[in-house]
DNA sequence: GTTTCATGTAACTTAATTAGTTACGATAAA
DNA sequence: TTTATCGTAACTAATTAAGTTACATGAAAC
């Protein structure tokens, strides 16, 4: 998994949970399908089962499935769980005192803040559901097996 | 300079610049605003001077100047200098031909397309010398030097 | 109950990225 | 001619995140 593919890791992992609702994928079956390994896939979705996006189950047979319908896993509670921002630029002060920086950052800020809630209100109308009928479009016109390669 | 205070450093750097139109600065000065060496701020720097946004002198009394009026400087022009998107999640395919992978990646690429363009029309209203108001607004409230520590 | 198969998590290693630094050539004013 | 400045290449250091190993915990199968 490279940097900065871990929202698209995610949604590719959940969108493949979700077309097997019957059964409990391992990490390890999700680890290979992002070309990751089993311990950065659990530490990667923690975040989705504390938000009760996915559940966990231990031992024989275990393994992850999500924890409501599709429909109501919206991108924006899966942003959100990953616990990182979409907008990574730092607003941190690093001359207390400086007033040019004060007034950077308070537009900084601002424009921050108000992104934010515009990309989470845009992120919030696109389902897991969507994902996944955007993939089985795509199945049913070619054909093959839910993953090559 | 910490990492991901790249566009706060450059804006702090360009009010600076704004704030003394009358003499160029030169890449140390600017270096001791942010906290770094001279040669960061040089390379961070050059793309603006590509695009316009500053000049460059060498020699003697040389140094740095914005290329025109702070008023029409935005801070969209700013960001799309410095090369780099502000929505920094990939969607570089890694498992092509996996069909999951291509749904997640259409509807992803899709919302970052709208999202761009929305922070960018967001961005373009916002201009250097709203940054220099607001500096002044306070620097008239509080009539203290502009750069402490 | 013992074995097997999973997750949970801590601790460590490796890889990638970016800032920081040194060095020196080019340029322009004094 | 000296001094001050940028331009840039090459190297080093710091930081971050992924990858890995190891082992404890829990649950099903036998």
């Amino acid at each position: 998994m490279k940097r900065n593919s871990r929202l698209s890791s995610i949604l590719h992992i959940l969108v493949h949970i979700a077309e097997k609702p019957e059964q409990a994928l391992t990490s390890e079956q999700l680890a290979t399908f992002v070309h990751t390994n089993p311990v950065v896939v659990r530490r990667t979705i923690a975040g989705l089962r504390d938000a009760g996006i996915v559940t966990s189950s231990r031992g024989h047979g275990g393994g992850w499935q999500l924890g409501r319908a599709p429909k109501d896993i919206s991108l924006a509670e899966i942003s959100a769980a990953l616990g990182e921002t979409l907008l990574p630029f730092s607003t941190e002060p690093e001359s207390p005192g400086c007033l040019v920086e004060q007034a950077v950052i308070a537009v900084l800020d601002d424009f921050r803040i108000a992104a934010e809630r515009l990309l989470a209100e845009k992120l919030s109308h696109i389902t897991l559901a969507d994902l996944t009928a955007d993939f089985r479009r795509r199945y049913d016109l070619i054909g093959v097996s839910s993953h090559a390669v």
